[in-house]
DNA sequence: GCCAACGTTGGC
DNA sequence: GCCAACGTTGGC
């Protein structure tokens, strides 16, 4: 079981769009080391929803609910995509900012490259994330 | 809207 | 295989 971080510039898909939507494919991923994490993807992963552009906060919770697939909007064939279904949302979004002055989370992947869309997180860091988005821990599927 | 960071492309 | 030119991302 892992944990990832997946940005989305909130005019293109947001996250009231993914709950909306509920299961929804992640495609667009054009960046090979994106594109590898979304490789490593398991069913039951679980990802971290980040408005970037607007807002540039962490809004909710996504689970992986189908894993790597072709991504058929890539006329090259070189990218795949997984699908993420909207679990629950951070009662308190959690900013860029104060990611970036909390002493664990400085150092995430997020952070060292802004540019990587699709990143890890480590297990301290989902902790830190959802204690200060208000996430009860620990999280359960649904049997 | 600007621009730094950085990934990609293509000529050599 | 190098690297300059170019395009894109995303924070500010």
């Amino acid at each position: 079981m892992r944990y990832w971080l997946m940005k989305s510039e909130p005019n293109c898909w947001s996250w009231a769009q993914q709950v909306q939507k509920g299961v929804e494919s992640w495609d667009g991923v054009r960046n090979y080391q994106a594109a590898n994490n979304v490789k490593a993807m398991r069913l039951g992963d679980l990802a971290f929803f980040y408005h970037s552009n607007i807002g540039k906060e962490i809004v909710g919770i996504v689970e992986i609910a189908r894993e790597y697939y072709p991504d058929e909007t890539d006329s090259s064939g070189r990218f795949g995509r997984v699908d993420v279904k909207a679990l629950q949302p951070f009662p308190r979004p959690v900013s860029l900012k104060e990611i970036k002055e909390h002493p664990v989370l400085k150092d995430m992947a997020l952070i060292r490259q802004s540019r990587l869309s699709v990143s890890p997180v480590s297990e301290e860091e989902w902790r830190v994330l959802c204690a200060l988005g208000g996430v009860a821990l620990p999280l359960f599927h649904d049997p």
